[in-house]
RNA sequence: CGGGGCGUAGCUCAGCUUGGUAGAGCGCCUGGUUUGGGACCAGGAGGCCGCAAGUUCAAAUCUUGUCGCCCCGACCA
């Protein structure tokens, strides 16, 4: 049992952040809500960035970078965009400190700005405004720019990685000729963030469309997956907005039509965040530590030594490296010999491209602390290496996933072994969240019915409903909660609203959110 | 912003009621014995007791003020 990670059971929300500070993905620094990110937590998000950068610019799209100071103005121009970030944005009002002549030591702003600077709680209004000047013709379209960044939304409460202050994410933003591609576009990038939670961080999603109480502010629709973690509380993974003319009319986005008229363009935006990261912790990890997905796991597999004796050693040493020869190669070992001192943690390149890693554990440190740290930071694979099995050409080979140890010899190993081992963990990684969020799909005939499922169990409940911000805001307040998404599965005909009793065509899904 | 709690070693906290030499466990450093799932022994480093004022011969301890943090709500990718 770890000894510094309270088990789920007794504390979630603290199991979470044991978690966090066991794997060093995190810490909390001195600016309240904001946090660091550990280099094993950014290796994660680099994994995160690589394979989603490549899925963008399969689909099209291409890079940028724009300011992270807005002129305060800008976030005015769209009604309802205001409305909704308004609330939590920190603001420049000056651009130098001078001595303060009563205090000593102390600074204080002064020069202040003619009009302040919002830091971005997100990019349509300034990227809205370049496209302005980009856009002429029918010619120009479409516009398909994403970009990597930090945002910052001053939030009350905040959690690691699920909600801070500023985070780390990306904001697609595209512009089209015509509202069908538009839609297209968002739907596409929908698509896309599902095909990545499941096939990289092994969580599956629910598909669907926000109601209008909980859609974007600015946007016409706003599509979102929705994951569920292991507390039975749902999560926003990410979301997809048709912003429809709102923005392009804000901004007077305008081109010359193939109909030689001039006209507004439709736009969208789309974006994942840092909050992946606090997904993927809750939908996978246990009480032993951090499980990672082995898509995006840093290191893939620890190899840890085992001996008494310098003699022992050498010989543990020169079996594993028989075993890393299989796996990575003769010239990435002659390689890591000749920079790396024989002490220490040496590692080794598993996969250039993904940035994976191998790791032999040399540091001078007792085998069982070694399991627990290569454990509690999720690696999924661990080999143990002692003259026993050296004696018998084998080692033992740990799961992160199951805890399982077997025997492995090593002439079965290689690379491409590897590979269909980190596969299979994917898979049972996957199988095991879908068949949790499965089981935890509930429907519910009535309200009563519903409020006792998110009483007794949580999780997701079916129902039929006729969204409507009021019958929402009750729903929230009486049982804390809302409609995740309209799932795109809609079971079609009619049925009777669990709130109002009225008829009505759609199936929505509720939980209690993060 | 409302309700509750807490600031003492890197971390978790004791000490405060009843003022009198600054404490424990974990972690860290040294040496030795160890090493197949979190070792043991010995030695050591580490503190403006959040900050400021007051009471007192004397304040971590009492009083007042102030700053900060955590938890619960409203807000949220």
């Amino acid at each position: 049992m770890a000894k510094n990670i309270k088990p789920r059971a007794q504390d979630y929300n603290q199991w979470y952040i044991d978690v966090i500070k066991a794997a060093q993905l995190a810490d909390y620094s001195p600016v309240k809500g904001c946090m660091v990110i550990r280099p094993e937590g950014y290796a994660i998000w680099e994994a995160i960035q690589r394979d989603l950068d490549r899925r963008f610019k399969e689909t099209g799209h291409v890079n940028a970078y724009f300011p992270l100071l807005i002129p305060q103005s800008f976030l005015a121009k769209e009604a309802q965009h205001v409305e909704g970030f308004a609330m939590e944005c920190a603001v420049v009002t000056h651009s130098r400190l001078e001595k303060d002549p009563n205090k000593p030591g102390v600074l204080k702003p002064a020069s202040p700005l003619e009009e302040p600077l919002v830091i971005r709680p997100t990019s349509e209004t300034m990227i809205g405004h370049m496209y302005a000047q980009w856009v002429q013709s029918y010619r120009d379209l479409p516009i398909l720019i994403n970009q990597w960044c930090n945002v910052m939304r001053w939030e009350m409460r905040t959690r690691l990685f699920l909600r801070t202050a500023e985070f780390l994410w990306q904001e697609g933003h595209t512009a089209h000729e015509t509202p069908e591609e538009a839609q297209e576009e968002t739907l596409r990038m929908l698509d896309v963030y599902a095909a990545f939670a499941e096939e990289v961080l092994a969580i599956p999603v629910v598909k669907g469309e926000k109601t209008e109480s909980e859609k974007f502010p600015g946007a016409d629709t706003t599509y979102c997956i929705e994951a569920l973690m292991q507390d039975g509380k749902a999560l926003q993974a990410g979301t997809s907005h048709n912003l429809g003319q709102n923005f392009s009319k804000a901004f007077d986005i305008k081109y010359l039509g193939r109909d030689q008229k001039q006209q507004h363009v439709w736009t969208t935006s789309w974006g994942v965040s840092t909050r992946l990261i606090g997904a993927m912790i809750m939908a996978h990890s246990d009480d032993e530590g951090l499980v990672v997905p082995p898509k995006v796991a840093p290191v893939v597999t620890a190899i840890v030594p085992i001996f008494k004796s310098p003699e022992e050693a050498a010989k543990v040493r020169e079996f594993i490296e028989k075993i890393l020869v299989a796996l990575v190669g003769a010239e990435e070992v002659a390689a890591v010999a000749k920079r790396a001192k024989a002490e220490g943690i040496a590692s080794y390149f598993f996969d250039k491209a993904s940035d994976q890693r191998i790791v032999v554990d040399w540091r001078d440190s007792r085998p069982g602390d070694k399991q627990y740290h290569w454990e509690q930071r999720g690696v999924p694979f661990r080999m143990e290496v002692g003259p026993r099995d050296v004696d018998g050409g084998a080692f033992v080979f740990k799961q992160r996933l199951d805890r399982s140890k077997a025997m492995v010899q090593v002439g079965e190993v290689s690379a491409a072994w590897l590979r269909g081992k980190l596969d299979e963990m994917h898979k049972a990684m996957f199988d095991k969240a879908a068949k949790f969020r499965d089981e935890n799909i509930r429907r519910a005939e009535t309200y009563a019915q519903m409020k006792e499922i998110f009483e007794t169990k949580g999780g997701f409940v079916r129902a039929w409903f006729k969204p409507s911000r009021e019958a929402e805001a009750k729903i929230k307040d009486e049982t804390k909660a809302t409609v995740r998404c309209i799932p795109f599965d809609q079971p079609g005909g009619t049925g009777k609203c669990i709130f109002t009793g009225e008829e009505t065509e759609t199936e929505v899904l509720f939980a209690v959110a993060y």
